[in-house]
DNA sequence: AACCTTCGGGGTAACGTTTACCCGTAGGCT
DNA sequence: AGCCTACGGGTAAACGTTACCCCGAAGGTT
């Protein structure tokens, strides 16, 4: 019933390691033999099995990467490009979704080990670097976002996060407004925290004494808590920089509920340039962290890192840029 | 370098059947050597070789899904329902991304083939039924979204939305809207027809006449440039039916930058129930399709097929829900 | 003319599991 | 006591490729 490669090899009278080399491109076969295999192949519309082909040759040309939710819209462009330049690599692509609990972790790692891949992109904060270590101690290479410094077969990829709220504080500086608050995500996270740091250490430099920081949770629900205690404030912030976007989005939900205006009462600042923001109403002024240079860099870093004679990891830095929407504006005469 | 189950079975001091027999559950090896077995796999860190097993037994107890595009939110979620529910029924999952090119869908056809996958779940409609019936032809069971009949290793899943457009309507009706319009998606699309269709037909049966139909591209463009020409036109239709949420909040969009306010001037319902609909300001009025339903049922249609002795496919519905929010009411008093 | 290379292609061990089979032992039954 | 069964566990042949090594012929070199 299965078709395998020496019905291929009787049918066009040739021997299996031909056929092989025909579909590997080995370039170790002649031209009419080329064709005629290929021609073979085609009429009885044969398939090679992926899993003979990857036992037999010991190498999977597969990469992996890993992601904390795939329904965060921040995963899915990283993904995709990812993806895009892992094929042009000349690689497959297997996906994983720790769905933000550590145990699963493990077994999407053990997955990732026992489809023998080349390399696993970590897109996840929510591993431990125990984890790491082992895929590298396998000679599977790693990239990871700002988990730890470059070591063999671990690469380190660095988003700028700081200069990008940077950014956004000195635009709204920039704009008038001198009491701006701060909308915090989940305290858990490196990136997180780096973001309010940098808020802090921005508004200082700037002479403004930084504050009030409320609580929030990453998501709209947070958001929205934040925008309605925002809005009851005494005096009231001019304007607000959120974590994230969906953060931003909650906070003009709220706000709009109170009464406020955006950005005529006050101003909000959102984080990451998800689809969301721009579509959002209004749309949301943010920075933008180029997910697809990100998920290409990642592919770059597994394939330097797998294919190279020495498997020492580097760093790589991803740029972030400030976009400017209709969120953000002059604060209103006092 | 590489550990095998023969390191396992070694140091362990059994044979790699026992091994295997301990790794695969089947019950045949005694409680002692069990858990002997399993510290020594635990102590040696070793994992099972994916493609050796699945070479061996013949089976990959795997399935796939192609989506069009994973960063289409309409998407991720069902990703996630299918996956969660595969896992479940003890199916690996691998995931393909069309991008909307037929041509793609062939090379994604082809890697699931060569993955010797148990099921796919096609939740695309660029795909001919051609390559629907070369993967059913191969024993791999097929579910899709209404391309065709149930058949031999083929289910099909339809969502209804017809009575979705239906609900929508009626609800605007029963707000006292008689002229509602409605924005289309791309002709191609059996779904959008469909729901055009069904708009038209609601429309008749209210007493009421259809149009203006306007065009769009089931993206946030299209409902932007429809919004804007409905402003325009006279008399202002008092609604808009839009083909999915993305064009609702275009319209809406669009709408708002000629200066009328939504719902208070005009009601604009979307379609499909993205978060985007929720967060958006106002938040839409929508259908919703039961995404983990869909990605549900898809597992288990899959599931059934392939291990079913009679493997006829079948057909399955999913239900769909009118969500009422913020972007449709009354309405103005003329 | 003898030799060397290159080219096209075949033969056949791996690759790391699973899965028939097979076998020996212990205990229950008649 | 003899027989049968169930159980625990071993042996080894697949599974469908690839990769290494081999060989013969053709052409080029000296």
């Amino acid at each position: 019933m299965k078709l395998t490669i020496r019905d291929v090899a009787s049918a066009a009278g040739v021997s299996t390691a031909t056929v092989s080399n025909v579909l590997n491109k080995t370039g170790k076969v002649g031209r009419r033999t080329q064709i005629l295999v290929l021609a073979t192949v085609k009429k009885l519309g044969y398939v090679a099995n992926a899993h003979a082909r990857n036992l037999a040759s010991g190498d999977s040309r597969t990469v992996g990467i890993i992601v904390s939710d795939i329904e965060n819209p921040f995963f899915p462009e990283v993904i995709k490009s990812f993806e895009t330049r892992a094929r042009q690599l000349g690689y497959e692509v297997i996906l994983s979704d720790t769905n933000y609990d550590p145990r699963r972790t493990r077994e999407v790692a053990e997955r990732m080990m026992e489809h023998n891949v080349r390399g696993v992109a970590v897109m996840t904060s929510e591993i431990s670097l125990r984890l790491i270590h082992e895929l590298a101690a396998r000679k599977i290479a790693v990239a990871f976002l700002d988990l730890a410094p470059p070591r063999t077969f671990m690469s380190n990829i660095r988003i700028d996060y700081v200069s990008g709220v940077e950014r956004i504080v000195e635009h709204l500086y920039g704009l008038g407004h001198r009491r701006i608050a701060f909308v915090a995500g989940r305290a858990k996270l490196k990136s997180n925290n780096e973001r309010q740091e940098a808020y802090e250490k921005t508004m200082l430099r700037l002479d403004l004494v930084p504050g009030p920081v409320l609580s929030g949770d990453l998501r709209f629900e947070g958001g929205l808590a934040a925008g309605l205690a925002i809005a009851k404030l005494a005096p009231r912030p001019t304007a607000v920089v959120a974590v994230n976007d969906l953060t931003a989005i909650g906070v003009i939900k709220g706000l709009t509920k109170s009464g406020c205006r955006v950005p005529q009462d006050i101003s909000v600042t959102g984080f990451d340039n998800i689809r969301l923001s721009e579509y959002s109403n209004p749309s949301i002024t943010t920075v933008d962290v180029h997910r697809d240079t990100l998920g290409q860099t990642a592919a770059n870093a597994l394939h330097e890192l797998s294919s190279a004679v020495d498997p020492y990891g580097r760093e790589y830095q991803i740029s972030v840029e400030l976009i400017l929407r209709d969120s953000s504006g002059p604060p209103p005469a006092e």
